[in-house]
DNA sequence: TTAATATTTTTCCAAATGGTCAAAAATTAG
DNA sequence: CTAATTTTTGACCATTTGGAAAAATATTAA
């Protein structure tokens, strides 16, 4: 006889497991969720489609355990702006690795992207929830720092909202920034992006003495 | 006998037209190219499938007609940086436009967006032409007023990506956006932006002394 | 080896979808 | 009014797609 059967966990499954997603974030970050085909994910993965439903029930399923994935990823740097820091320096690490995702992790920013463009309709209650209450927090400390005068006093919010939108520019927006850049400039474009935030941000938030 | 047949023009014909376009705009741009269907949006202009497929032979040519016409206003604003004027005041008002514009024409940004998630395979053209011609014209003006020290020197392509960006944002990530913000902190998310974006970058880009 | 179990494939299906076509209805020129 | 022309509709079709069922194959515990 053999062990447990209700949900086995054995090697091959594990690894046929993130196979499937490996290729679905290809599928889905490339052509959005209705664009993407179960035979596509299913040639992407080198399987034959039953076989690929014999391991997630259904194509929401796969989104979903995408999406829930990357949601703590996509947070973690957020996550590690402490309050004792110092600041500036916070920020610019910050700044820094956000870029760094998006670089290393396009495919995982379209994905985000596409679902909240068309109304973030599987996590809604994650941005309203954990996401928000995270922002809240970071808010909070960043408020902080700019009432000790260690910082310009702007929106906290905005702030990071603009955070997010010029790193995650670089991977969402690929194909334009490259056709705009031109062959040469785009070699460079991450390590260009990078020293300009740093310089717009760093710049703009010193205070003023 | 009646007038000319080969292209009708009539008052009809462009009312319909334009009635099409308003609806294929707001389907396309909530789901996605691939996420809308015919009778969608043909249901969304009140008309039957096979009359909105009389007025535009196909789903991907009312799609081209959307994004072409979408490319000039989108570029409207960029277009009118003058070399002549006053180098903060045209950034100022580049900024502001673009803010008014996430604000009035989000469905158009978000066609965008998902065009060029998806890797811009309708305008790649348009992409590494017209607007690279366009954006190559205006950084080498902001390039020149930095050259004046009338700016602080960065990168100018950056510069205007992180505009786009920034701005496109708010049209883009409402949904979260207005989660993270709450309902009271939401309904002045557009002047809340444009007066931190403002302090960003002209506190950011004013020249050191 | 064998029997139980896990994995994979073959075949199939119903619904959705982009699009056609011919006929009906409405409009307009003369 | 009448005839030509434009607009609209209903019926239909081929393909794509998410998914089900069951049989076939592989794997593993004993």
């Amino acid at each position: 006889m053999k062990k447990n059967s209700n949900y086995p966990n054995t090697r091959i499954q594990r690894q046929k497991r993130l196979q499937i997603l490996e290729a679905a974030l290809k599928i889905f970050s490339t052509h959005g969720y209705r664009g993407s085909t179960l035979d596509k994910i299913a040639l992407e993965a080198r399987i034959s489609k039953p076989n690929l439903l014999y391991y997630y029930k259904s194509k929401q399923e796969i989104h979903k355990e995408l999406i829930n994935g990357l949601m703590q990823k996509w947070l973690a740097p957020l996550r590690e702006m402490k309050k004792n820091g110092e600041p500036i320096a916070e920020l610019r690490s910050y700044i820094r690795r956000k870029i760094e995702m998006a670089r290393d992790f396009p495919r995982e920013s379209r994905l985000f992207n596409n679902e909240i463009t068309q109304g973030a309709p599987h996590i809604k209650d994650l941005l309203e929830g954990e996401l928000k209450e995270l922002v809240e927090e970071k808010a909070k400390i960043i408020s902080a720092w700019m009432e000790e005068g260690k910082l310009r006093k702007v929106d906290a919010y905005h702030l990071i909202f603009s955070i997010w939108a010029t790193t995650q520019h670089y991977a969402d927006f690929d194909v334009q920034v490259c056709a705009i850049l031109g062959e040469e400039k785009s070699k460079k474009r991450f390590d260009e992006a990078a020293k300009f935030l740093e310089q717009l941000y760093i710049g703009g938030l010193k205070p003023e003495k």
